[in-house]
DNA sequence: AATGAATGAGGGTTCATTCAT
DNA sequence: CATGAATGAACCCTCATTCAT
């Protein structure tokens, strides 16, 4: 068994892994349960089932953690977002998917999110690294959509930044009012779907 | 002077009206500059001017001072956002100065609503009282100004609770990406306005 | 009484210079007894018959405890310690008045002295603190008087800076060996002083 | 290879026997750096290049690294440190190689010698050891010396545990100031011994 | 014998709240 | 009503020690 060791170690690593990737989830539930100030790291480890000092052997800080979530988060890659589509699909396509592919990023993400938001306008430091990994990208994604078809002719000329946030906010609009306990939105994300995507592309005129 | 203690008194009381309304800004001011668990009672009472016990003569708590912001929030009339216009007005119309209006407010609050928002997400009181004096109030506006606009042509026949969140996402949304940071937003507000009022009434189908 | 508040405020002001002080001598004691490390705040706060917090009302930290008692050290004026003696009195009683003075010092600042030297090789700020407030004054002190006898015939001529050295270990040699617990030297500092000063004058020589 | 396990097994322990020389080295640096407390064993374990639960195979604690240096300092024997020397010498040779024999001595120990002395007025069973296996030791051979050379008509009749106590203040002091940074005494010791030795047995007398 | 992740008691410090003045 | 010193529970984090591998 000349590669045990290897393994060994693999096995180690893999279970270092695991254990901060169990610390970063169960974190994240209470950070969004009850916000970053109100969870301890005493909480933390007793709802990973670690010691309190363990949690310091995988995250320098408790910030470290929110750092940690938000690293997570920005590992999406950008086509599962919807960032990232084929041009040739028509706009109203177009904005079908992005719309589901978030809602799906969000079914998966949404404590993360969550964790991450509830902190994010109090804490200058994470809406910075927010900024970088997340929006700004996000935002760019967009514009490089939009800019794409318009260029194609599928939608009309617009002011493009202005509209990369137009369709960012509405994303993050019905993020806040889902967390706000909002019962309509989680349960009938595909009306929201339907009737925003028939706002924007068939206008609301009679 | 045989009036004067009854003055005296009354001034009295409009001067410990004034000093609750000071502490509530200068409060504000702080939970959106770092956060409200960033802020301790000490801060709050320098910045204001008085010691920190005086704070409690005026509110029960650090959290009453939330929750009095948040108040100060609903007394806000209706009209003044926009949430209750003339139903003649045609649709167009009625987005822009919905908007705009929402915009004016926001610029007489933000301070306070960055206050509010950047806690809300962690506290759940304050997410239940937000609830019902700020977002179900104006969901329900905002249907009632649909279905009214509906029924007079003005506008097609859509689902009216999806239509009337996100119309409301729209302005949330707006909100969170100006709070953190976006420079777009704040300087060029009139675009999105015109943008997304565009998107919505014209479709942007080429 | 016009003066009430005055007085009011004065009262205050040296209950809280009192208070400072006590919490000083409290964990001059306790460092002298076992450490700076092994006392804790809480053993600081007991002792002293205060809250924990209450520490900190008057010390920014533990630390400052430390440089507090070493700032309590470097008030005491330089006749005090005879430093600045009258250069008239011959060398023997320049030197039993030092020695007798420095006794007398540590009688009164045994606890103090203690506390500082127990910590001082181990931490570099409180070294370099020491040196600008109590070793490099009393070395130039003892120098200057050095120098004064040499030229006043009252002495040979030496070398000053060597000799300086030599006679602050004196003191501070006899220091740590008290502070070890010899038994000897507490009880027996007359007969210490007379023979260093006998050894310094007469030579040992037969 | 009949003794191979033999050899190996010797190897093995002069390695173990070297690996805890090294270990108590390396921690004797960091204790004399930055004091016992501010050294961890995690610092200790990495300078060594050892793990940190390897400590626990040749120190059953972090103290007793401490009494570990402590006992290296008392195997020197005494003759190195000048403490028994041919009482033939004259009185000033005496002295002279006295001074020469333990400054030797600290240089080759310097580290080590710090490290105990920055503990040991906050460790009263450090202390207490020291006193055992080194102060009094020490104390005892110059006692012994001096009255050996009273009789021996070298020196004239004193008080000999205060002198005892005088001569051994002098090397603990002379230790302090450089271990406080005094830039003058190591550069300068021949100096210091020169002037000590000559104001002991040469009086200051002019 | 060597490892280093896990442990958890204990540390210094903060801060919302109280209350005597 | 205003004050601000006192409070002490609770926080985040450290680190000597253990033990399964």
């Amino acid at each position: 068994m000349p590669n045990l060791p290897v393994n060994t170690l693999t096995r180690r690593e893999r279970q270092a892994a695991d254990r901060a990737e169990e610390i970063l989830e169960v974190a994240a539930r209470l950070f969004a349960e009850r916000g970053f100030h109100r969870t301890t790291t005493k909480d933390i480890a007793e709802a990973a089932g670690v010691a309190e000092g363990t949690l310091y052997n995988y995250f320098d800080s408790k910030d470290a953690l929110l750092f940690g979530i938000l690293g997570r988060l920005s590992e999406t890659p950008q086509e599962e977002l919807g960032l990232s589509g084929p041009p040739q699909a028509d706009a109203r396509q177009y904005f079908t998917t992005l719309l589901h592919r978030r809602r799906s990023y969000l079914d998966k993400n949404f404590v993360m999110v969550q964790a991450i938001m509830s902190e994010i306008l109090a804490n200058a430091g994470l809406r910075e690294r927010y900024h970088e990994q997340i929006l700004d990208p996000w935002l760019e994604a967009i514009e490089t959509a939009l800019s794409q078809r318009i260029e194609a002719g599928q939608i009309r000329s617009l002011d493009i930044p202005a509209a990369a946030r137009f369709i960012a906010s509405i994303w993050l609009g019905l993020f806040i009012i889902e967390a706000l306990g909002d019962p309509l939105i989680h349960i009938e994300w595909e009306r929201l779907v339907e009737t925003t995507t028939s706002m924007i592309l068939d206008s609301v005129a009679p």
